[in-house]
DNA sequence: AATCCGGGGGT
DNA sequence: ACCCCAGGATT
């Protein structure tokens, strides 16, 4: 065992945090338990993973189970969480493991990665969590960690390999789980993007940046884009209290979601003379009070609502009618929650 | 190597 | 307003 691992993990074993998905010490994790947490908590926070991760343990207890839903029910209680092309994923990988794996994960992480979903990271860490493999698990908390531990100046993504070796060179042979976890609850907790707790991290001495007092140049990123702003206007056909959804292509944003009818989502405004050939149906088209602000991950989207009275047609592309009143019995993405609150 | 893909919480 | 976050797939 080397000092990185005997320094994190004493200070784990005091500090461990107990999260639904992890374990009780020394008793075996469920790889389904595992995989289904590690799939929620890729760029999202623990704290918004917890209700979702018990909410699909009840409705799915097995991956059995799981695959043998359908995807509109998993995509339904995923919606909020965001990156919906991980539930999309979710229900493939599910089916995966069933029909070609025997119902159980893959034990290593060469084989892991194969599966729907799952990539160096998520690999990695349900090898390391789930089956001992004595693997790296680098998600952004230890690259932040690694690189101020060696003081790795070379800009992320490019510095990835090295990290990665870094990481696979102080992961112990055992409790390689653990060790992952433990860095994890270090970064989240102590080694913080701004103003780490230096003085009583169990790396504290063996910390290069830290020693130097630079911890906060650690990772070096690549410079951000400013985000652009897109103005769209978003159909509501009613018919006798009911309006008209769409159920949008299973590919790309938002993809196999319900949601608005629109112009385009693009900077340039739509002139109403143009709004015919975008709406689902004819309609005396007349624009609501108030407008909704959404930001996504590379642009703004500020969404005006039009509404119109208009005979119930069915055969819309990809369309379909609810019922107001039963709108909140529906899973929608959170801009269109907001663009709904439009509705009087 | 770049780009696309959500949403919430902290500061 | 800007930052960050238990990343993966696509191009």
């Amino acid at each position: 065992m080397n000092s990185y691992g005997e320094n994190l993990l004493a200070w784990y074993d005091q500090h461990q945090r107990t999260l639904p998905w992890r374990s009780p010490p020394g008793a075996a994790p469920d790889p389904y338990h595992v995989w289904l947490s590690e799939i929620m908590l890729q760029q999202t926070t623990v704290a918004t993973v917890k209700g979702y991760f018990d909410k699909f343990l009840r409705m799915w207890p097995t991956v059995d189970a799981m695959a043998a839903s359908r995807q509109e029910d998993i995509l339904d209680a995923w919606a909020g969480l965001g990156y919906y092309a991980r539930a999309r994923n979710l229900h493939k990988c599910a089916q995966e493991v069933v029909q070609n794996h025997q119902g159980q994960f893959p034990r290593t992480a060469a084989d892991l990665k194969t599966l729907p979903g799952i990539g160096d990271y998520t690999s990695a860490a349900i090898a390391a969590i789930a089956f001992g493999e004595p693997v790296g698990v680098v998600d952004s908390n230890v690259e932040r960690i690694v690189s101020r531990l060696f003081r790795i100046s070379t800009p992320l993504p490019k510095a990835k390999k090295l990290i990665q070796e870094k990481t696979d060179q102080i992961t112990p042979f055992d409790r390689p789980g653990d060790f992952a976890q433990a860095m994890m609850d270090l970064g989240s907790s102590l080694c913080s993007p701004k103003n780490p707790d230096c003085n009583i991290c169990p790396f504290c001495s063996l910390c290069q940046a830290q020693t130097r007092g630079d911890m906060e140049t650690f990772p070096v990123k690549p410079p951000k884009k400013t985000k652009p702003t897109r103005l769209i206007i978003a159909f509501a056909p009613m018919h006798e209290g009911s309006i008209l959804l769409e159920r949008r292509p299973d590919s790309g944003l938002l993809g196999g979601m319900p949601g608005l009818f629109s112009t385009p989502w693009v900077e340039q405004d739509t002139h109403p003379k143009d709004y015919p050939a975008y709406a689902p149906c004819p309609g005396d088209w007349t624009e609501l009070n108030g407008e909704s602000k959404h930001t996504f991950t590379h642009f703004h989207l500020i969404t005006r609502l039009v509404s119109a009275e208009v005979p119930k047609r069915s055969n819309v592309e990809n369309g379909f009618w609810i019922k107001k009143a039963e709108l909140q019995t529906l899973g929608f993405p959170t801009v269109f929650k907001k663009m709904l609150e439009l509705l009087p």
